[in-house]
DNA sequence: TTAATTTATAATAATTATATCTAAATTTTA
DNA sequence: TAAAATTTAGATATAATTATTATAAATTAA
């Protein structure tokens, strides 16, 4: 796969959340527990935020929440939503046209494994990522 | 998938070195056909000629040569060599410790696509890209 | 010797990742 | 209720990486 760092820390945020027993998660917090760069993840949160996936709380005992109706939010809208979806499954030599009519000369070999993909990005949401070991840094 | 330029276009510049009839590609030809920058072109051909993928010939009527040895070169080596594999076999969320025993959340979800994935690559080569079509540009 | 071609090395541009600095909102506390 | 503390937001700057271009030299055949 390899995702951008942009969507890589989006799932890794999320991905916490849904996990972990708290209820509000201040940047700070999450920059300890996740490894991720300060700024890139406020940056990335106030993003995230825009979109609905999570809500934000200013001031004393602020942070991020995940949002309750975002939780069936689906990687592949996530992903879509910060990166752009199109860059991730278009045809793997980079053709414009590359179709089962059209096909490029992976197509025949991969294209079945980038139908897993899809349909994986596409039926999983924040939610399945519930009740999985987390793995820490 | 998505692969880096690089890959990407090593992957077209060898899947139609085998798919076509000519012996000797110049690079001008290969530019024109494959919608591949000159002068980026002209550095990875250079470069998978030192690895041995494909040889050079200089002067009038020089070009280039698919290795006869190197058709079996699988696309892992190939991605490998032009970019590095851990760059795209590595944990979707970016954990450096992700395995079976200590998996991330989406470990037990996406490992069977990524086991998918390597499986094709390491047992794709150079000629099983023959005898499909050429999507053109 | 000249034209066609690759090679080597370095420069530039574009994109992605990260940091800085200041403002705005909220909450606590005096 | 005003001020201070805590936390997110925004806008912009810097750094790193990836993609692309430029320039000059080397090789070969005719």
């Amino acid at each position: 796969m390899k995702l951008s760092k942009t969507s890589e820390y989006t799932l890794r945020l999320l991905s916490y959340m849904i996990n972990s027993g708290y209820d509000v998660f201040p940047a700070g917090l999450l920059v300890k527990e996740l490894n991720i760069p300060n700024k890139y993840l406020r940056n990335i949160m106030t993003n995230i935020s825009k979109k609905g996936f999570i809500k934000s709380l200013r001031g004393k005992h602020g942070g991020y929440v995940l949002d309750e109706n975002a939780k069936n939010t689906t990687l592949w809208e996530i992903i879509d939503s910060v990166d752009g979806i199109e860059h991730y499954t278009g045809c793997i030599l980079g053709f414009k046209e590359c179709s089962d009519e059209n096909p490029c000369s992976l197509h025949e070999l991969y294209n079945p494994i980038k139908n897993q993909l899809v349909y994986f990005l596409n039926t999983t949401t924040i939610s399945d990522l519930k009740n999985n070991q987390i793995n820490k840094f």
